[in-house]
DNA sequence: TCGATATATATCGACTTGATATAAAAATCG
DNA sequence: CGATTTTTATATCAAGTCGATATATATCGA
């Protein structure tokens, strides 16, 4: 899947301009299993006008650049269902984090702890994020399998790091004092 | 954190040749959090042997093309302290089976029941293979914390699709319905 | 024995990211 | 009130990466 299908997605649920799809993506309901940068929106729906894929809408304003308002058309419509008619590839996850826990005795007893509390931390403010827009999108039944499903996910990396917390950390100082004999 | 640094990471473990590297990102212990393609890996390998940060040992093979075998050096070490001696950055996932979710109004009821079950499938398949590879790993403590992580994150994925799979599917049928009044 | 799969390296077009540029309104703050 | 930061908004580009493909041989099962 790609960015343009990306971009039909978002716009079949309401019209938008590429500034805003970018906030979507970043901070919206999207923003923990999708990525996209202004260097492929801004393409993707240039050429999806031309295309006739889309309509655009300048919104002028004083002094600012021109918004452009994207809104879907029939044929970007189609295009949509047809892109969905297909088997999702798998997930991708990426994770730094889990390459350094990987690569722990690499690091320092003080790296490794900063690492993993901020790496804690972060999923932990990711969780109440994620917690705090489930009640604005109870209608839709995707919207909350989605966020359900954010919860659940990120809900169980907390309780796994939580839990395995002590044990990580002492066992990197134990190491700490054996390379030091 | 780029494709060099995932190299010396493998290397810092053993020996391997570029196809070795690929297969432990693609099945081995590495393939739940990383990705690499031959068109990176390559690259990277060659670039840091003319750097000094690998060794290469041409073993020669009859009839099929060598074997390089790579081993990391001193300098290579240094290199990688270097690049694990900062905070990784955050987790990415990207999901179209996530995003087609959030799109389920626009999918047939029999083509949203196909992308579920499908999914729900491979995600006990991982699981399977992750339980698989944990007894072998039992030595390493950053092994057995990133083994633990997949079994907790990939576990509470497909619990969370058993729940709801019978709303899911149900709330798709009934919607078919009414679109049919 | 014949097609399929595995071993092994290598390249390349297409796509994406992350950074940067530009410009002005709005908000924040001392 | 004036100064600074943040937000709104579009756009481009180098660097990095993926996915597909090419090449050549061995091995394995039907």
């Amino acid at each position: 899947m790609n960015i343009r299908t990306l971009c039909l997605g978002i716009l079949s649920f309401r019209e938008a301009t590429g500034y805003e799809i970018k906030k979507l993506v970043e901070e919206g309901m999207f923003s923990h299993f999708i990525d996209a940068s202004y260097g492929s929106i801004y393409p993707a729906l240039t050429h999806m006008e031309s295309e006739g894929m889309l309509t655009v809408r300048a919104e002028e304003q004083s002094g600012k650049p021109d918004k452009k308002v994207y809104a879907i058309t029939e044929r970007g419509r189609a295009s949509l269902s047809e892109a969905l008619d297909v088997l999702p590839r798998p997930d991708k996850f990426k994770s730094e984090f889990l390459f350094q826990m990987l690569l722990a005795r690499a690091l320092s007893g003080e790296q490794l702890a900063a690492v993993y509390d901020t790496r804690l931390r972060d999923l932990t403010e990711e969780l109440g994020r994620i917690k705090a827009c489930s009640t604005a999108g109870a209608t839709d039944f995707g919207l909350r399998f989605v966020n359900g499903y954010g919860q659940a996910i990120v809900g169980a990396a907390v309780q796994y790091l939580e839990e395995r917390r002590e044990e990580m950390l002492n066992e990197a100082a134990s190491r700490s004092a054996d390379a030091a004999e």
